[in-house]
DNA sequence: ATAAGCAGCACAACCGGTTGTGCTAAATAA
DNA sequence: TTATTTAGCACAACCGGTTGTGCTGCTTAT
């Protein structure tokens, strides 16, 4: 068991060169004799040399690592997103360091910091909800660190972002319910305050609009996503005095819970009242009555593009990133689960 | 926009002082009287001095770096664990270094290899599948970097790792089964290959004996965990001359589709026969028939667990970490799905 | 008044590589 | 044979910090 590593030095000095020497014939450099060449590379292999990264990440001001900062990973849409930017960055060489915000301002900062301190070559994040201030991403702006955000993007200038074009699946969906006769249509949203929420709902209403639907506000109810929060909804919606024909749900485990709490109420399940829910989840496919339809957003090639657009940021000069900024929106779409 | 970063000679210079000055006034160094530092310190905020950590990783030798491989983060029992282990490290001020070995044996190498190269101070490893050339992690132990295994652990020798221990939980299912008066108890295991399998199947027997019920290999099947395998395997078991009475799945998605395919043959599910399984994912709560219980294995306190550990190996002096291995099980446990 | 002690700082080595420059000897040209 | 080139290598600076040692000048004790 060796104690220490060896080094350039332990090389040059049992050779009986110098170290630069040694170096250069490491790395094949012309100048170097061949006989020394393979004595250097001969010694360097019995020794069980290794070049030490940190050395050279000091020296090249290059480290090769690239930041994601998100949410959680608690979830399947982020860590699917991971898994693709993982790949794509395994490929080019690249490592991921991973830090979960916990949707927490604070924490979220001071994994910025961290990331920062680490020199990582690039930063992807996907927002926290709580993040009104946005000062940790200027800061990434002024030291020139490339940043491609991702799913959730801030409300700024200036900035390369990838994200998911709702509009597309919603409008397949709404065209869908349209042609199997429905003509009351309601969405279950999410948090008001979520970027996310507010797409649903412009998309809901433009998808209408390109029905000759007319939109009506009690058919557009909210839930904070908690289990208690989606029968509530549910139950406003089946309250009316008008019940919809349709619903859309916030994404598939919201509409899970509503579909549960519906057939607890009697409703028939894609007849009386049909079905759709975003993200497409794996779930969808284990449940006796699952939506129609849900609209898939493939995090998986989200994740992936968003972390090809940072590595090309880092090939580019310092100064084109700046310029030309990448504004990406992946289209969604509708994925019919249920044939019959 | 300032072009390069402020370092330690920047400021040296401004004040008229050494670098080793600046250095030893920046860290509050006794030796260094109250004027100094106060300029030092100040201008050291004006400039918007950071210390590079590059270069103090490299001086060190320490990199607060952890690498972290596993399979693949798409799937919810890993995510957790890496979900558990970032929330460990952060509070240390430790980051995470992400790699997938997507099951391969050649990708694991090449990341462990990676995170030797970023010279990370420690590694949480969940092997791939197809690894069965352990010498990559025989070289981490020869470059003593504090390694720690988890639920996928290798057949070696000295090694720290922490794992679920699938015996408690399994005892617990067979005792709840045995109590509601099942005798026929029948279990869907997963790749025979795989030690998951292994031990589910020795935990089987060991529940069974203590029940003092004799094991039937017919009562044993196997599944590739697609979804024709899980449907073949309970074919197999609905085929027998006397159908079980209750079935133990590899894990909840198997439970999913062998319920759905004993529904479809007019099995009445937790009557004719009752379901337990491995995993207790979220999906079991939406299911319309979800198995009795799911035997729980908390892959987030693994995750957490496993990063304490080796956060531990780190903080004692690397003599010890080849001495007293950590072998550490935590128990799983039956969690009851349907009450009534 | 002088020696001893200590506060406060500078100098330099070091971590392990990369890279520009310069020296020496052999090879080639004049 | 002498001048010029060039191959092959050594030397040293550098990246940006940390840290051991030594020097200076002031304060305190004798």
């Amino acid at each position: 068991m060796e104690s220490k590593k060896t080094t350039i030095i332990d090389i040059a000095k049992q050779l009986n060169v110098s170290k630069s020497t040694v170096s250069r014939a490491l790395s094949d450099h012309h100048s170097i004799g061949l006989r020394t060449k393979m004595r250097v590379q001969q010694l360097a292999k019995e020794l069980n040399y290794e070049p030490d990264q940190t050395a050279i990440f000091f020296k090249q001001r290059k480290t090769y690592l690239i930041g994601v900062i998100l949410p959680t990973l608690s979830n399947t849409f982020f860590a699917s997103i991971v898994s693709g930017i993982e790949d794509v960055g395994y490929n080019k060489n690249y490592t991921l360091l991973l830090g979960q915000s916990r949707d927490e301002e604070d924490r979220e900062k001071k994994i910025v910091e961290t990331m920062k301190d680490h020199r990582v070559d690039g930063i992807l994040i996907s927002m926290a909800k709580s993040t009104y201030n946005y000062e940790h991403f200027e800061m990434l702006k002024k030291n020139n660190i490339p940043t491609v955000f991702f799913d959730r993007i801030p409300q700024m200038q200036d900035i390369h972002f990838i994200a998911s074009k709702l509009e597309s699946g919603m409008l397949e969906a709404v065209n869908l319910l349209v042609k199997r006769g429905n003509k009351l249509i309601a969405l279950i949203n999410g948090p008001e305050k979520m970027p996310a929420c507010k797409e649903r709902y412009e998309a809901y209403i433009k998808a209408l609009k390109q029905n000759k639907i007319k939109a009506e506000e009690k058919y557009v109810v909210h839930t904070d996503i908690t289990v208690e929060g989606n029968n509530a909804a549910m139950k406003e919606l089946l309250d009316l005095p008008k019940r919809p024909t349709a619903v859309i749900a916030f994404n598939d485990y919201v509409a899970m819970d509503v579909i549960h709490y519906a057939k607890r109420h009697k409703v028939k399940i894609n007849k009386d009242i049909t079905f759709i829910s975003f993200a497409n989840e794996a779930i969808c496919n284990y449940m006796d009555h699952p939506p129609l339809a849900s609209i898939e957003q493939f995090p998986y090639q989200q994740g992936a593009k968003a972390a090809e657009t940072l590595l090309e940021l880092l090939e580019q000069g310092s100064d084109e990133n700046q310029k030309n900024f990448r504004n990406i929106l992946l289209p969604s779409q509708l994925v019919v689960k249920v044939t019959k």
